[in-house]
DNA sequence: CTTATGACTATGA
DNA sequence: TTCATAGCCATAA
């Protein structure tokens, strides 16, 4: 299948612990930098870590996450990220400038 | 063909 | 800083 979602979770998969990349550049990544709510929606309808995407890794342009739709909850992406020594700026946003993934 | 929807992003207040 | 709105484009009906 190599659909956009495939596309999608190939690139998150290549994401390294303690790292973090907005939707906007996995987006970017596959070839599609325009369709960054499809990132997000492709994770959603992707089968998570399960299949080895670390869609907690996934955060907003801002840094902060999708609280509300997280696999576990809406706090246990932070402690994920915290537990990959993700740095935060505050409750709900990463430190991109020192985590923001680099290809 | 047109609508409706969405884990986004940029801009403005 | 947060909040609201518009624009974006693939997919489904």
């Amino acid at each position: 299948m190599d659909s956009f979602f495939e596309r999608v979770y190939e690139v998150v998969r290549q994401i390294p612990a303690g790292r973090v990349a907005s939707y906007g550049q996995v987006a970017r990544l596959v070839g599609a930098p325009r369709k960054a709510r499809f990132v997000g929606f492709a994770l959603h309808a992707s089968p998570g870590m399960e299949d080895g995407v670390p869609c907690h890794r996934v955060v907003f342009k801002d840094g902060s996450l999708a609280a509300g739709f997280a696999f576990g909850g809406p706090g246990i992406q932070k402690e994920m990220l915290l537990d990959e020594c993700v740095s935060f700026r505050d409750e709900a946003h990463v430190d991109m400038q020192d985590c923001s993934w680099e290809a």
